[in-house]
DNA sequence: TAAATAAGACCGACCGGTCGTATTTATTTA
DNA sequence: TAAATAAATACGACCGGTCGGTCTTATTTA
């Protein structure tokens, strides 16, 4: 950003870049991105991309930061809009079932499909995918501890489990709804974790009946 | 096979290939899965591998081939050995997550890993792995339809539902017991499923507190 | 003997990455 | 204001390396 609050120069242009990244990368992996598709995809070459990004890894981590950024403006924050307590986090499931549902990225999820390419292989992408992955994780945890707190789940509620279960029913969405019929795919994932949420809640206003 | 038993003459040769494919795959992909690299480990040559499959699709779905019967006989088959009903869903459940802690595939769970690769690519590989999850989603709904009608289950449980609940705890378990501390994701995979279990069946005896 | 299997040399394609150069843009100077 | 300058950006050509795959030849086995 400059002064007056205009992008810098070759701002916008580094921005187009890795938004396609993180799009490719969805579908292909991280890995998988060609700089050569990337470059062509944008119709520049793609000796281009290295007055940019050093390195390949550089523009990989880069499109991590980038996934971040789009992850937390299209799905956190529009959630963290809802209500603390049970409605937050089921808030936060829809918004990522939705967003997955809008096919916005053609590989479905950014982070499953580069952190299961990644799971395996030691380096500067891995550390980055893994520290995003907990953040995420904390963030789950930390909402379940807020209902746990605002009275609207029991006291003795495991609060990582039920973050593990709810992000696990988004994981499975993200792998099944590229593999099967994606309509009973996230049919399932909302159903699954509303109901579990309904069922742990003392309140049973606080939560629709059926997936919104 | 031949007629007296023995193992044909490249039997023994191509099955030890298909171990170490998916193997390395469970790691890095089918995809990803370098045909010198899985040469060299055998300590033979990279031709040598065109003698027995015309390409590397065919070999990849041979290897698709051989973890389904890895698959098989290490889970499935022990856990058919629990009596019917909850039981055996928690079994095979609790064979599935056994088999991630051996650590006997590097990458975890070969399904996992090539399935989140192929999930956007179409051709025979996909194929396969779908008709392959597909096989083991239709295993785990009659399980479930097992117990239902054992009266091990309320009748009113959605059936696909359920069994996409059970999965998906497993898809997770395989993705974050490499990216995290093992030990508390299986511990979560377990209890998870063996609560969800215990709170549907109105027979409290039929499954353990803990897991096991 | 005949077929299956193995090995190694080799091929074209694609990969990430470098280099020299042309062009654009922002800043400074006349 | 206009020209000059310096920096950022973009490009095509090219490099070494790895990939899947082919070919010829040698060895093993029924």
């Amino acid at each position: 950003m400059t002064v007056d609050g205009r992008l810098a120069r070759g701002e916008r242009t580094r921005t187009a870049v890795l938004d396609a990244a993180v799009s490719l990368a969805s579908a292909n992996g991280l890995d998988g991105l060609s700089l050569g598709h990337l470059a062509d995809s944008l119709g520049v070459s793609k000796s281009g991309l290295f007055a940019h990004w050093r390195s390949k890894e550089a523009l990989q981590l880069a499109t991590i930061d980038r996934a971040v950024a789009q992850w937390q403006e299209l799905i956190i924050g529009p959630a963290l809009r809802a209500p603390r307590g049970v409605r937050r986090i089921h808030a936060l499931h829809e918004a990522r079932i939705a967003f997955y549902a809008t096919r916005v990225l053609p590989g479905g999820c950014f982070f499953a499909t580069t952190e299961f390419e990644f799971k395996g292989r030691p380096g500067a992408v891995r550390d980055r995918l893994v520290a995003a992955f907990a953040d995420w994780t904390a963030l789950l945890e930390r909402l379940v501890r807020e209902a746990v707190e605002l009275g609207e789940l029991p006291a003795e509620v495991d609060v990582a489990l039920l973050a593990y279960e709810i992000d696990s029913s988004g994981i499975a969405a993200a792998m099944r709804s590229r593999l099967f019929d994606p309509e009973t795919t996230y049919r399932h994932a909302r159903r699954g974790v509303l109901d579990r949420l309904r069922a742990l809640c003392p309140d049973p206003h606080l939560l629709p009946e059926g997936p919104s």
